[in-house]
RNA sequence: GUGGGUGUAGUUCAGCGGUUAGAGCGCCAGGUUGUGGCCCUGGAAAUCGUGGGUUCAAAUCCCAUCACUCACCCCA
């Protein structure tokens, strides 16, 4: 249908807009106090930046991206994750030659992937969030996450969970995974078909699965923490200092897998605390790796995403409402074409003044102007017909108390600053 | 990709074989030739998702298809 939006995407109509700023404005305000800058980056990318910098066996990659051959031939991919292009772009404009740690942040960056929708899930969505590249140190990681706690909680959220785990360095995870499959390897027959394919392709995955009959299974499994190696164990330790040292309460979950190649260490996600199911709302962790992996320096990342759509349906969720500010300070009613000319001068001087107002433009009667300007919310009225021009005044209506006052233009723009 | 639910005015829904498919809300107009919210009256607005089949007769039953939605996989 021509008049259809294509499957899994979203309009923000007029009507709604306004709560998108608001949560990018938070996100803006919290993100100047602790020196991140703002970075935009395209919303597609060459292919095999994604192949390189999300993981080619990652499901994302194998099988959610939209991906097109362009007209001169190139292998071009619309951005399913953010972090990958934030780091070709740091990479390209050599910001490690510049004073690290470099403190980025984005709003309203849509991602992309083919998936089938359901309840916040999309196959366009955006997201907002921050990377940091050249801080090793757990105290970056104790930092975002507390910025990402702060976001959400600024924009209205307090019933919040957070979990966070270390999957170690690669050497760590490797080992891990030894450990896990030896563990695996005798109950595998028992467990269900899905937890069998995770098995050789990410048997990390089997502990967050959903089947009761395979969590009873997995529940004694070893714990990725137990196999980290000196400096990660290291790591996670001082990361759960800083995060008490903050005061932000936390459990840590061996079960929170990142289901992205990149991560190393640290990997957090945040929840609604609340009985019912509902997805993160945000996630992320360290990726010490990724640059190197891109033909970069060894330099050190942290970053996490979390969802608009997702943020605004918790919101709704937990019955946040915040009613939308009138849109007018002012409507300006009149009769005839003469009331009109001075109207509309009328509301452009206003408006140089600072006024938010409006004029009817369709020659409504009075009665549809009044109520046009009632739905609207607009506290204040202005009429002008014949009488108050030949007064050369125009009448202030007090849409709630019902007053009306006879002013001149000075008059009125005094009212109404 | 797998599985469930739902498609009827702008919207929320009723109708579930039998005249011309209804209601609430919304929209427009009038009651009030210069005054909104409440009330009253009237009006516009629906190829009953689409295609096929069964039947004397289909919004209603059957099949297919598309869309929306929910869950799984995965993820924000």
């Amino acid at each position: 249908m021509l008049t259809q939006r294509p499957k899994g995407t979203q309009d923000i109509l007029p009507g709604e807009s306004w709560r998108w700023q608001r949560i990018e404005r938070n996100m803006r305000e919290i993100c100047a106090l602790g020196g991140y800058r703002e970075i935009r980056t395209p919303v597609f990318e060459h292919t095999e930046l994604f192949q390189r910098g999300v993981g080619d066996t990652t499901d994302v990659v194998q099988k959610e991206m939209y991906t097109f051959e362009d007209k001169g031939g190139r292998s071009i991919t619309l951005k399913p994750k953010g972090t990958a292009g934030v780091a070709r772009a740091f990479l390209e404009a050599h910001l490690e030659a510049e004073p690290l740690p470099c403190k980025m942040y984005y709003v309203f960056s849509p991602h992309m992937r083919y998936e089938k929708p359901q309840s916040g899930r999309l196959r366009e969505h955006h997201q907002l969030g921050i990377e940091v590249f050249g801080a090793k140190d757990a105290s970056c990681d104790a930092e975002g996450i507390k910025l990402a706690m702060d976001q959400l909680r600024a924009c209205g959220l307090s019933q919040l969970r957070l979990e966070i785990n270390s999957i170690g360095c690669p050497a760590c995870r490797a080992a891990y995974s030894e450990r896990l499959k030896a563990f695996l390897m005798p109950k595998l027959e028992k467990l269900c078909k899905t937890c069998n394919e995770r098995f050789e392709r990410n048997p990390m995955r089997i502990l967050d699965c959903k089947d009761p009959g395979d969590q009873e299974l997995v529940k004694d499994a070893p714990s990725p923490i137990d196999c980290l190696c000196e400096d990660c164990r290291a790591h996670f330790d001082s990361l759960q200092r800083y995060l008490n040292a903050l005061s932000i309460p936390f459990t840590v979950n061996p079960r929170t897998v990142r289901g992205l190649d990149y991560y190393t260490r640290t990997v957090f996600e945040v929840f609604l605390d609340i009985k019912e199911d509902f997805p993160a709302l945000a996630g992320g962790g360290r990726y010490d790796g990724l640059l190197a992996s891109l033909d970069g320096p060894d330099v050190p990342g942290f970053g996490f995403g979390m969802g608009e759509e997702r943020l605004l349906l918790a919101l709704d969720k937990m019955g946040v409402t915040e009613p939308e500010s009138p849109v007018y300070d002012a409507f300006i009613v009149t009769l005839g074409e003469d009331a009109r000319v001075h109207g509309l001068a009328l509301a452009d001087e206003l408006r140089q003044n600072g006024i938010r107002c409006d004029i009817d433009h369709a020659a409504r009667s009075m009665k549809a102007q009044m109520k046009y300007a009632s739905k609207t919310g607009a506290p204040k009225v202005i009429i002008i017909a014949d009488d108050e021009l030949s007064k050369g005044v125009v009448k202030l209506r007090d849409m709630n108390t019902k007053e009306e006052l006879e002013l001149t233009r000075e008059q009125l723009i005094e009212q109404l600053l």
